[in-house]
DNA sequence: CGTGAGGTTGACTTCGGTCAACGTTTGTGG
DNA sequence: CCACAAACGTTGACCGAAGTCAACCTCACG
């Protein structure tokens, strides 16, 4: 077992870390390897030709990034540092040479993976919901449950990105965000002031979020995630 | 390389025909198989506790369903058919087994699963795009795609879903997808009657998609997928 | 300081959802 | 094979949630 994470460590690079707003990867460039965060936190993209750009996903430390570029042996996105953000390269050619060998990688990685993939169905039911409030709080919800889920304090904590970029992710905007953030602060349900976040009443986000009217279901599947 | 295809052939079991509305797995459920549709429609869904579903794919013949399950050892999906449908029910376990075998194996899957979550992020840019119109616009240029990359006859084909779960699946109500049908018809960009569809203005398509606007980034992208 | 990017708030508009009535197709049983 | 029912599709009138536009505020940073 350890010599297995021996293996894996001796293929990855330790890459000097990505200032803010710098790009990871570019959509159309070569696919060569996929990238685990250690610190900060980087945005998948897309970006069209008007320029501007669509946001697919926020990756949190402990999230890999890069598989989007396995299937046409090129990066099918853009990945972006939203902040200071430190991270570990896997070459793909060497992990999928040692995964090889080790075949509990291969099972690690395919679980990597589906879980991306209910991830992104995930995104699609918070976009398919209709109320611009139930994705705004279904959203920060899950956020919570990410912090949760690795055991870090998630009642309180940074979230560096912009209103803006949080629309742009729900398929809103930012006057939008910044109307249904100013009603939950006032009803207490919770704070996001200069990029950081308190939740006070995670019951009441829930109900924000859809979670009641839609049976444990929805909770369930979102927490599994 | 035949006898790698001759090995996989060994552990697919050919399962009787699905009837229309049967189901193939549920979400839940011990994950078992991955599958293979041979001929007709699969749509993937989550189950809300109000008892309605949200429609997260739709998968034609050539596509793989199940990669919902390996993350958590259980589907997190529930696939039904949506018209007769008959398939390949391929065991993960020995799947994976064989996969140890043979790396080619490995990276099939690899390319199989990178692209679904490619394609999620397709799915998601058409619901993150404003207007309905586009929307619908984009999900039949998509499914005309599908078709094409098939080298099936791609102007003409046979879409056996409700308007109703076209719909769900983008997030819009049967009332607006009628309207836009109609409006579509009437501009003799294409014609959806009785479950049959016919393209007849592929340009124009791709401008009500939105297309156009974009670039050529959106449209390559969606291609690949 | 001043400047510019981001955030907030308000007035107005619009797209698409809702509700309701009606038309059409499909499938079933007599 | 027809008749009926139920599900699906279409169309119209109306309404509301969220987008747009614009003005103003706040804050970070040179």
């Amino acid at each position: 077992m350890n010599t297995d994470i021996d293996q894996l460590d001796q293929i990855v690079n330790h890459k000097p870390k990505l200032e803010k707003g710098e790009q990871l990867y570019r959509a159309g460039e070569k696919f060569t390897s996929v990238y685990a965060i250690r610190s900060g936190l980087v945005k998948v993209v897309s970006i069209q030709g008007s320029g501007d750009e669509i946001i697919h996903g926020f990756y949190l430390p402990g999230d890999v990034v890069g598989f989007d570029g396995i299937a046409q042996a090129q990066y099918a996105m853009t990945a972006i540092a939203v902040s200071h953000t430190s991270l570990c390269e896997i070459p793909y050619s060497e992990l999928s040479h040692l995964a090889e060998k080790v075949p509990k990688l291969n099972t690690h990685l395919y679980e990597i993976m589906s879980r991306k993939i209910n991830d992104s169905y995930y995104q699609a039911q918070l976009l398919a919901i209709k109320s611009a409030e139930e994705r705004l709080a279904g959203f920060l919800w899950h956020m919570m449950e990410r912090f949760r889920v690795r055991g870090y304090i998630y009642t309180e904590f940074d979230l560096p990105i912009l209103h803006r970029e949080v629309a742009n992710y729900l398929g809103l905007t930012p006057e939008t965000v910044s109307r249904l953030l100013t009603k939950m602060h006032k009803s207490g349900v919770l704070t996001w002031k200069k990029k950081h976040i308190s939740i006070h009443d995670i019951p009441a986000l829930e109900i924000l979020a859809g979670f009641n009217k839609e049976g444990s279901c929805s909770q369930a599947c979102a927490k599994g995630l």
